[in-house]
DNA sequence: AACTAAGCCAACCGCGACGTC
DNA sequence: AGACGTCGCGGTTGGCTTAGT
């Protein structure tokens, strides 16, 4: 039961699956068949307009195989009228796209597909779509079933969603041994529960995804607050991954994914201002920098609450995908430190220490009082120094692997005084997420947050 | 053998974007 | 400009299987 995720089913698994789902369908027709075709069986249904539901027979398939190959993709609706086919069109087109078109690929994901789907989803979200574009042969009905099985799975054994860090593409991640062995046991998980709040949440997708394109590395954050178990002493971890700028559309891909225009493929962009400071440009996402970003929160997989919030952040930041684990003692605390640090920055003090900027912490999407009544309008120029002794890349174990193995060791550059980086990696492994049944819960978590303001 | 948990997958639904008239 | 139809996307549901108890 447990080894039954995709990557571990064996192609004669797989076979076996899609002969027994073929059977189904066989039974269905039977069902049908058996009833006047007039549906009825199993869960074949009549619409409201008399129209067929539930799954498709191999006669129902012909046709509509037979109408594209005469009529070609799109009016769907056209489908039912003139082929006699009793279904409406978007089941007509949902049929075709996932099952029925030419080069779709079936049976399960090939370690790189599913290193790339994290990749994307990193980047994208839930934008299944656009995920499936750069899977050739691959449906958005896939991905996402796929996603949602990883979600459940990861939440299910208290792993985080992502691995601790993402791709650098100068630095590739080596694919790991897909089934690697737990390295580290919980120090919590057996001897009681967590009864603190965990909570995970991601910055992501700026309100124009294509501005990212063209204007900044800086595409994808994500922001871990991993509170400890109340038995353990007060101390927070909180991670802040930086995902890289998505890539452009796969040229291969079908064109129709037309909400996906690249920047400079859409002239409706407003200019970049080049000489206003960033606090003009509050509600806005450039600066003066030219690299001040409006974040909205989105939440891949759903894994949190449904809040959105926005931060805007002006960095220099580097394009290397990099994590950052901040501690401090509480929450409060962390809000303290960013605040402090927010301050200096806005009375353009130098932050030059790195204890100062290794108490810096980015937060966004409280739902009760988001950060963005602060006007937080920008982060430090020099928050590159923040991820600049982040270790660009690091081995990543758990890219496949779902079995609770932990991230294995990396170079990292945070003092120990300040982190024991390693260590809080391991924690942050270790820490279940919120996930996609849980968004009520993940915004109340925040609530129960003393003191962020 | 019965029950349960987990995983996989197909399909439906609602909504929004887009195009046309 | 607005109504209407079409299409695509993302969320969700439910059926089915396997494996463990």
């Amino acid at each position: 039961m447990l080894n039954k995720s995709g990557p571990q089913k064996s192609a004669a698994q797989i076979q076996q699956q899609q002969q027994q789902r073929f059977a189904t369908a066989e039974r269905g027709r039977s069902q049908q068949e058996l009833s006047g075709g007039g549906g009825g069986g199993g869960d074949v249904v009549e619409g409201s307009k008399g129209l067929k539901k539930g799954p498709w027979t191999a006669v129902e398939d012909q046709i509509l195989m037979e109408y594209v190959r005469k009529h070609g993709e799109g009016n769907w609706n056209a489908v039912q009228r003139n082929s006699g086919l009793n279904r409406c069109g978007k089941s007509c087109r949902l049929r075709w796209a996932n099952h029925l078109r030419p080069n779709l690929k079936k049976g399960a994901f090939s370690h790189d597909e599913e290193r790339l789907i994290l990749e994307l989803h990193a980047k994208y979200g839930n934008k299944w779509a656009r995920m499936a574009s750069q899977l050739p042969g691959r449906t958005d009905n896939e991905i996402k079933n796929y996603w949602n099985t990883r979600v459940k799975r990861r939440q299910r054994q208290g792993l985080p969603l992502y691995p601790m860090t993402l791709n650098n593409r100068n630095n590739p991640i080596p694919i790991p041994d897909p089934y690697p062995q737990p390295q580290i046991q919980n120090p919590f998980q057996s001897t009681n529960n967590c009864t603190t709040p965990t909570f995970s949440f991601q910055i992501q997708s700026p309100i124009q995804a294509h501005h990212m394109h063209s204007l900044s590395p800086l595409h994808h954050l994500s922001l871990s607050l991993l509170p400890t178990p109340s038995q353990q002493p007060s101390h927070h971890l909180f991670l802040l991954l930086l995902h890289l700028p998505p890539s452009r559309p796969h040229p291969r891909a079908p064109v129709r994914y037309k909400r996906y225009l690249p920047a400079d493929l859409n002239p409706s962009l407003p200019p970049l201002p080049s000489s206003r400071t960033q606090f003009e440009y509050s509600e806005s996402f450039l600066s003066s920098t030219g690299s001040v970003y409006s974040v909205k929160s989105e939440l891949p997989s759903s894994q949190v609450s449904q809040t959105q919030s926005e931060v805007t952040i002006d960095t220099k930041v580097s394009s290397t995908a990099a994590a950052a684990a901040v501690s401090a003692s509480s929450p409060t605390a962390v809000m303290g430190c960013w605040r402090t640090y927010y301050k200096k920055l806005s009375d353009n003090e130098q932050v030059k220490s790195s204890s100062e900027v290794e108490n810096f912490v980015s937060f966004a999407s409280l739902e009760a009082k988001p950060i963005q009544d602060d006007h937080i309008s920008s982060l430090p120029e020099d928050l590159s120094k923040l991820f600049s002794f982040i270790p660009s890349t690091e081995p990543i174990s758990d890219w496949y692997s779902d079995s609770g193995e932990l991230s294995n060791g990396h170079s990292s550059g945070l003092t120990d005084a300040c982190l024991d980086f390693d260590m809080q990696q391991h924690m942050a492994a270790l820490f279940p997420v919120t996930a996609t049944a849980e968004h009520g819960k993940a915004s109340s978590s925040w609530d129960n947050l003393p003191g962020i303001c």
